[in-house]
DNA sequence: TTGCAGTCAATATC
DNA sequence: GATATTGACTGCAA
């Protein structure tokens, strides 16, 4: 009956009490999915206003509203631990207490959740709100989440690493006590940070939960606890197997957490996983590079060339292209912070803005960043993409509209690029291309990438990032692509990753290399304006 | 259907 | 034993 009230009925801002107003923020954070500034911001200028009649709400959580909103540049100043207490910080601290109860969570944990060897609720398997918060509700988690300001993801990670080496804390402990996480997600998560407006709504979670933590006065110490507690069950496990053949099975049961013990029974069903051997590895970086969307057709013939299933092939472009992604969010964020350091302290918000450039690139970052990068910026578009500014600047002119970027599309390689099959690298392709504006392109460059495997070393050089990079300047066409845009050689290149400017040449060139690729592959004329 | 984000969990490394 | 890496899976969006 409220809400059709309220639908029908809604009344003006300006009326509203402020218990009044809760229910239209939630609804503007529903709307907005990701709220942050979208929402807040709609009220114009009762934005001040609006937050904080949200904070009444929940204290807590208002407050870090309305300074975050407010003082959207706060979340910089919420890095990491420089100094004192983060502004953002100070705004989820109040939330912190409310959440606290969920640190406390640990104790809670108990019973609720999967800390515990004990044994948790079955529940548990959802996969959404784990632990913690459960006491109050998720919905003070999400609606934390959504209502948070810009939080330094990078800042926060690093204090969250360095608290937990202090303490001799495990991510382990760490991971499925605070944040409901496994061990190597939780790994991944520290060390290579997303930038906080890269991530979604769920991937905030987990660093609104660090930040939560580390807020709390007492979190070492309910680690702490946990730790014991842990040690005390595992003890008593322990023993209680030794006498029994079944040990944890039973107690275990539900938990995750009897990881250790279940598996056994379960390991026949499971497939073992597949690990895929070095060569095989430089076979499909190689066609990565050629085409980091290849075809059905290409990913056909790379599975059946190296032998794999075309889903370990699939898996392994989708993996490929969102974790070289990632490396280029943390290399921006500590190129920021280094170099530009001054620019703001919040290399999130930096990364973020950077990040479009390197992220579109969802070619080879890292190759990127020490050669030409294929990538940055073309990248298949996908959400952030327009946002990127950088990119465009050189490329806008060449690159009609960031339409043009087609992306991915372009990228792909649905038809062959015109890369040159045997020229390893991927930006030989370019180059050559833009020599001959028809390379011959034999079939899939991916393809015969594949094959090139067996070339030893010197195809290396023409492999992305991973290892080789530094090498490969050597001998390749690249660094001819690379002095001509002025890129430094691999070497150097880290440094100069600071550099925006370097940025918008990569982006640049990224753009020229799709549409030379495209070209190639169409060949289609096109007046190229470098 | 395809790509991606976020994770899990098996392995590898340290 | 802790942490890092990485193939695979789930859910969502375009």
């Amino acid at each position: 009956g409220s809400v059709s009230d309220m639908l029908s009925r809604p009344k003006p801002w300006s009326k509203l009490t402020q218990k009044g107003r809760e229910p239209f923020i939630r609804m503007q954070l529903w709307l907005n999915g990701e709220l942050g500034q979208g929402v807040l911001p709609v009220q114009g200028q009762q934005q001040g206003p609006v937050l904080h009649s949200v904070t009444s709400l929940q204290d807590p959580l208002q407050q870090g509203c309305v300074s975050s909103e407010s003082t959207p540049k706060t979340s910089a100043s919420c890095s990491p631990a420089p100094e004192s207490p983060m502004s953002s910080s100070e705004s989820v601290k109040s939330l912190t207490e409310l959440v606290q109860q969920p640190c406390p969570p640990i104790e809670a944990s108990k019973d609720s959740k999967p800390p515990e060897p004990s044994d948790p609720p079955a529940s548990d398997s959802q996969p959404t709100t784990p632990l913690p918060l459960s006491g109050h509700s998720a919905l003070s988690i999400q609606e934390l989440v959504a209502m948070s300001p810009e939080l330094d993801t990078y800042g926060i990670t690093k204090r969250v690493k360095e608290v937990l080496t202090d303490n001799n804390l495990g991510q382990r402990l760490f991971g499925e006590t605070i944040l409901g996480l496994t061990q190597g997600s939780v790994s991944d998560l520290l060390a290579r940070p997303k930038p906080w407006h890269k991530l979604s709504l769920k991937g905030r979670e987990p660093f609104v939960r660090m930040q939560l933590w580390l807020n709390d006065p007492n979190n070492v110490e309910k680690l702490m606890d946990m730790k014991r507690m842990e040690k005390k069950a595992y003890m008593k496990r322990r023993h209680s197997s030794v006498s029994d053949s079944q040990p944890c099975e039973p107690p275990s049961v539900g938990t995750e957490y009897s990881q250790g013990a279940s598996p056994q029974p379960q390991h026949q069903l499971k497939k073992p996983r597949v690990v895929l051997a070095p060569e095989e590895k430089e076979a499909l970086k190689r066609a990565y590079q050629q085409k980091p969307y290849p075809s059905p057709k290409t990913i056909e013939d790379l599975a059946t060339q190296l032998n794999l299933k075309t889903s370990t092939v699939i898996n392994w472009f989708h993996n490929y292209r969102s974790r070289i992604r990632r490396e280029l969010f943390i290399e921006e964020i500590q190129a920021g912070s280094q170099g530009q350091a001054g620019a703001s302290d919040s290399p999130s918000a930096r990364s973020g803005r950077a990040a479009p450039s390197s992220e579109g690139d969802s070619c080879d970052g890292v190759e990127a960043t020490e050669g030409p990068g294929s990538a940055d910026t073309e990248e298949p578009k996908s959400q952030g993409e327009a946002e990127r500014e950088e990119v465009p600047r050189p490329a806008e002119q060449t690159e009609p509209p960031p339409s043009g970027t087609p992306g991915p599309d372009d990228a792909r390689d649905d038809d062959h690029e015109g890369g040159p099959v045997e020229g390893p690298g991927p930006l030989p392709s370019p180059a050559s291309a833009t020599a001959t504006a028809a390379p011959a392109a034999p079939e899939d460059a991916a393809t015969s990438a594949a094959a090139a495997p067996g070339e030893g070393p010197a195809a290396p050089s023409s492999a992305p990032p991973p290892s080789n990079s530094s090498s490969s300047s050597a001998p390749r066409r690249p660094s001819s692509l690379q002095s001509l845009f002025g890129l430094p050689e691999a070497a150097g290149a880290r440094d100069s990753r600071d550099n925006p400017l370097r940025k918008k040449k990569a982006a640049n060139l990224n753009s020229i290399i799709h549409r030379l690729e495209k070209a190639a592959s169409r060949e289609e004329p096109i007046e190229w304006e470098f």
